[in-house]
RNA sequence: CGCGGGGUGGAGCAGCACGGCAGCUCGCAGGGCUCAUAACCCUGAGGUCAUUGGUUCAAAUCCAAUCCCCGCAA
């Protein structure tokens, strides 16, 4: 059976490390563009091309892939195409090329949390459950028939990296399962309920930018959903890698507490949470207590989120 | 040549515009004190001020070059 792999980061590589160590026959793999990194303009590579070029697989990066990789991809005569965190859109003429069809590796238990950032929309809405499906990639949004699900539980201590690793993983297996039992599998699609669907909306700044008008347990799993959460204080930028719930209260947004004994705890809309970890502007993630033995925050003041 | 912050005892920082004893909050070690606390009090150890060169009577501080870390933007 003849794969080409569409994919790009951790989970992907996750999924086409699964084929392979299962045996599958990966002739070939796109991924996307590589991208510069602008403080020091270095390029850098997607795992994907990492991995396909330290493997001798085929990589290929089409800066329009419905247009140019139609003719190259037929050339590989493929079975079956796996889509997994690929991030471009691919059109029907792509689709239509492998004789047993293009299948993807979504991180959600569809129908709920469609689209591009559905771990971490899962994790911010506080849901207990998520999971992967595989399903047929086609032209609508993650709306095509499925073919296998399996579920695993959010723990209270998972942050987005613990649930993406436990999913990648998952994923790999997931595929590995499919394609071991394809016909019976393929044989008991099932549509989705699109009446139930969600939509997993692409993170923007603003998802990240902390609002302690909020409550202790949405800014809970805010933080731990996105791990790069910031509030501004003094003009200076704070990110917030980890935090727990406190039961002090004040006014939303007042520093209750900011000393290298207690560390930094903000008052929220109905309680407070305690600042675990904090990443100012120019240094190394630090714990909190840390950092307050400088004396940067004063006790009373309030943040607000401008 | 995208914009910007940073490197100072084990940790987090101040000091630098104007050169002149290495400072603060913690941690650590020893001692004291309390029914108790985010406890408190006393004492102590611990520094190549990122590196290299320059200016100077004198450099953490001024000049030049280099290395490393990070934020924004993409």
């Amino acid at each position: 059976m003849k794969i080409v792999l569409f994919g790009t980061n951790e989970f992907s590589l996750s999924v086409l490390k699964g084929l392979i160590d299962n045996h599958f026959e990966v002739v070939a793999c796109v991924t996307q563009p590589d991208k510069v990194n602008g403080r020091n303009g270095k390029i850098s590579f997607s795992p994907i091309k990492n991995f396909c070029l330290d493997n001798g697989i085929p990589v290929y990066q089409f800066k329009n892939l419905n247009l140019e990789g139609e003719a190259v991809l037929k050339a590989y005569n493929p079975d079956i195409f796996i889509t997994a965190s690929f991030g471009q859109i691919i059109k029907q003429n792509i689709l239509n090329i492998p004789k047993l069809g293009t299948y993807n590796v979504h991180a959600s238990l569809l129908p709920k949390y469609r689209g591009a950032a559905p771990i971490q929309r899962a994790i911010m809405n506080g849901e207990k459950y998520t999971g992967i499906t595989i399903m047929q990639t086609e032209l609508g949004l993650d709306a095509g028939d499925m073919f296998l699900k399996k579920q695993i539980e959010i723990l209270d201590d998972d942050t987005f990296s613990s649930v993406f690793n436990k999913l990648s993983t998952l994923g790999a297996e997931c595929i590995v399962e499919f394609l071991n039992n394809f016909d019976t599998l393929k044989s008991k699609g099932e549509k989705q309920n699109d009446s139930l669907s969600t939509y997993a909306k692409m993170l923007t700044d603003n998802d990240y930018l902390i609002n302690f008008n909020n409550t202790s347990i949405n800014i809970f799993n805010q933080v731990r959903a996105l791990e790069n959460c910031y509030f501004i204080y003094n003009a200076k930028r704070y990110k917030v890698k980890a935090c727990k719930p406190n039961i002090m209260h004040g006014k939303a947004g007042e520093i209750l507490a900011c000393n290298g004994k207690i560390g930094l705890i903000i008052s929220t809309a109905d309680t407070s949470i305690e600042i675990i970890t904090i990443h100012p502007e120019g240094k190394q993630p630090m714990p909190a207590k840390a950092f307050m033995n400088a004396n940067k925050f004063r006790q009373g003041d309030i943040i607000e989120n401008s």
